[in-house]
DNA sequence: TAGATTGTTAATCGATTAACAATC
DNA sequence: TAGATTGTTAATCGATTAACAATC
């Protein structure tokens, strides 16, 4: 299979949405000129992006098959086998994140919470189990945990981390907005909201110039 | 000024969490190999994007004041005006955000929320007004409202989004994993977890391979 | 002074875009 | 057939990394 960057790795889930909308809608193949009309992108990028993929050839004249191409992305995606994820820091974020709908589309299958604050331990949030992070090695072996999903204070965060790795944790997927220090065989993947902010706020300033 | 691209500006909110911190613990100056060696960066690439906000040149041997530094990242960020947000939708995620205390850090400060569920019009969250979604132009009007945070349900958001721009809006911070389809004078940035999501998949399915 | 760090200029790397023959 | 779309190969673009003289 060809080489992926992590830009195109971005870019699939977005393909799969748009993909699931248009079979929705009743077509049955699509061209890389239309995805790339619909979704901003070039349609050089869509065709390398779906190359990527496609256990098939695109069709000169027709494109793809949607069903066949919504499989392949699934599949290439992991979307068919549940990862199983814990919440570390049931706050305000944790809970909504335990309480999102959205991800067992993607493959991702929240298990239960962990927080160090006993009123919330022993409760449920959405039906899942709120343990304590001292309960974190047991449980994480007892229940096949595979992703910490970080959602603790920003103090406490390299801590938790440390503590998810020595429990043998490979894969941090970190909503903290701090740069997390773990050794070469664990995998972190942030989400920076004021990353993502400040592009927004640069972009509209810039707007404001013209 | 320099230019500056999207991958710099995502790393300007990394390095003034790390500034701040290292303040904190008593340093007065800092280098960039130190700031690349914490944060996992490049010595070459640090000096660079300080280099794009600095008001003054570093020093060799020394490095960096950490409080001019710290002020000229703030400023170039727009982090001392707060910019006026709207959540909408006020679901389980959109209360998150509604509730979120490091918002202002970043110069947002959420004003209130909008829904179309006439059992939370009227209600509060965090002490903050839910209105109307058809009281959109007017509230934005009146409560001077510059960006809205969209967190309604994948059906919703394409017409939420031209809602809000028909009432004025240029900025859009949007969380709901689907494309949104807005003029050229709209800004949109897209928090998306399912992409985010997909490269922490991906890189851990690596190591497994290894 | 010696040497760590700087800023600048050049080289490399990777991703996107363009060009174009092949084909359903 | 004609032409829209494909896959492949080459060119461009932009960002990162390397090299190095300047300097506190």
């Amino acid at each position: 299979m060809k080489q992926v960057s992590e830009r195109q790795l971005e870019r699939f889930p977005i393909y799969l949405k748009y993909l699931l909308s248009m079979r929705d809608s009743g077509y049955k193949t699509i061209s890389s000129p239309v995805i790339a009309n619909a979704l901003s992108f070039s349609e050089e990028q869509v065709r390398k992006d779906l190359q990527v993929v496609s256990s098939n050839n695109g069709k000169p004249k027709l494109g793809r098959d949607i069903n066949e191409l919504i499989e392949d992305i699934k599949a290439f995606l992991h979307y068919d086998n549940l990862t199983k994820a814990a919440v570390v820091g049931v706050g305000h974020l944790g809970k909504a994140l335990m309480n999102y709908k959205g991800f067992n589309d993607f493959g991702l299958d929240i298990v239960c919470g962990f927080d160090i604050d006993s009123n919330l331990v022993g409760s449920q949030v959405n039906g899942k189990d709120i343990y304590s992070v001292y309960q974190l090695s047991n449980k994480i072996d007892e229940l096949g945990l595979e992703i910490a999903i970080l959602a603790v204070p920003l103090s406490a965060a390299q801590d938790n981390a440390d503590r998810l790795v020595n429990a043998g944790i490979k894969g941090i997927w970190n909503f903290v907005p701090v740069h997390l220090n773990v050794g070469d065989d664990v995998v972190i993947e942030n989400i920076n909201m004021a990353s993502s902010f400040a592009i927004l706020q640069h972009k509209l300033s810039n707007k404001e110039k013209n």
